[in-house]
DNA sequence: GTCAATTTTGACAAAGCTGTCAAGAATAGA
DNA sequence: TCTATTCTTGACAGCTTTGTCAAAATTGAC
């Protein structure tokens, strides 16, 4: 390899995920993504090609970093326990930052038929995985036993209602509130013992 | 009053709903709003002074026409059929039109930060407004008797579940998706006299 | 019919954006 | 050290946008 990139990939994706969680895709120009990153707006386009390149890689680690979330949030093999876990970091990862940045996936969701057909299919991949994931953890004998629908079903409406926090955050700002939604939907969501007597 | 105004205001707005709805405030331009309106541009910067009144103007039609849909829809007495009612409205509102519009008031609250305070304040308001329907609709007696928690709490969860139902509908365009879940969602919210047995 | 206020029209300036490109700089390998 | 390849840099073209403005057209009131 001769004529070395002079930039560090890794760090350049990360600062370049930052700018566009922060501003959406449509919001974030290039030159946003240049003064985030330190690198040069030609050498982005060198090395990526286009902006949508570039969103869709930052968007890849994105996605990586939260599906291991959601793993780990719902290791817990009590479901009232998994779910309070993942609603609660779900709330934290779109509450943090000052200004707060809101949530990616859903941000993008919903720019999507102008952000393009390449960007539509990856969010719609990310939905589908983070249902997966809820609905396999929502899957064991003890989550049937206290689900009030089976355990598709339930998975699309956690995966509904996060999508609904995060744009309540937006609106409002108020992670306590988004919290205690959170809390009552799972209660909802679960008869653990308290209801049904 | 001399120099009398060339177009019908009542069309030119109800024609600037529509492009707003479909494709945003940011991702729309005036020039999209004359062309759509047959008003030239430069006329509408002498009438409403910039994009954001304009905008705001648009809006106040959509809400009162939401929430006035939303009054109608919660007249039963019955919190399932009121509930249903609402639902099956809100999800046919953003589903409607070809592509689909989605949801004015949840594309506005995403895009909020950028669009300003006063946009900002006219989406906070609305969805306000909106939760106080439900609320006091959820607050009879014969609702209390069935909800799973007290009306306020409830009235927030329907107004975030609707939310989410809208970033749904951007990412799948499934109608009978999204009428399920409501279904099931106020199924769970509401123990209708088959549960707890 | 005339006048004065208002609207319409089309051009304009200023700014921002994307993507391209040629010239210069850097460097791994011979 | 030399060279071929790649990256970097800064300028550029082309497009879109917002908002302004002066001149022309329109029209209600007198």
């Amino acid at each position: 390899m001769v004529g070395t990139r002079q930039f560090d990939e890794d760090a350049l994706l990360e600062a370049a995920l930052e700018t566009f969680w922060q501003n959406g895709f449509a919001a974030t120009s290039m030159i946003d993504v240049a003064e985030a990153t330190g690198v040069q707006r030609g050498s982005l386009y060198n090395a990526y090609g286009d902006k949508e390149r570039l969103f869709l890689l930052a968007f890849e680690r994105y996605s990586i970093r939260f599906l291991d979330f959601v793993r780990q949030a719902l290791v817990d093999p009590d479901p009232v326990v998994a779910l309070t876990t993942l609603f609660k970091g779900v709330v934290a990862n779109m509450t943090e930052g000052a200004p707060s940045r809101g949530c990616l996936t859903t941000r993008t969701a919903i720019e999507l038929p102008l952000a393009g057909k390449a960007i539509e299919a990856r969010v719609k991949r990310l939905i589908e995985d983070l249902t997966a994931l809820i609905r396999e953890a929502l899957s064991t004998p003890a989550a049937r036993r206290q689900l009030s629908c089976d355990p598709a079903m339930a998975a699309d409406l956690v995966v509904t209602f996060t999508r609904g926090l995060a744009v309540m955050e937006r609106a409002f700002h108020n992670p306590q509130h988004l919290d205690k939604m959170s809390k009552q939907f799972v209660r909802v969501l679960l008869l653990d013992g308290k209801r049904g007597r």
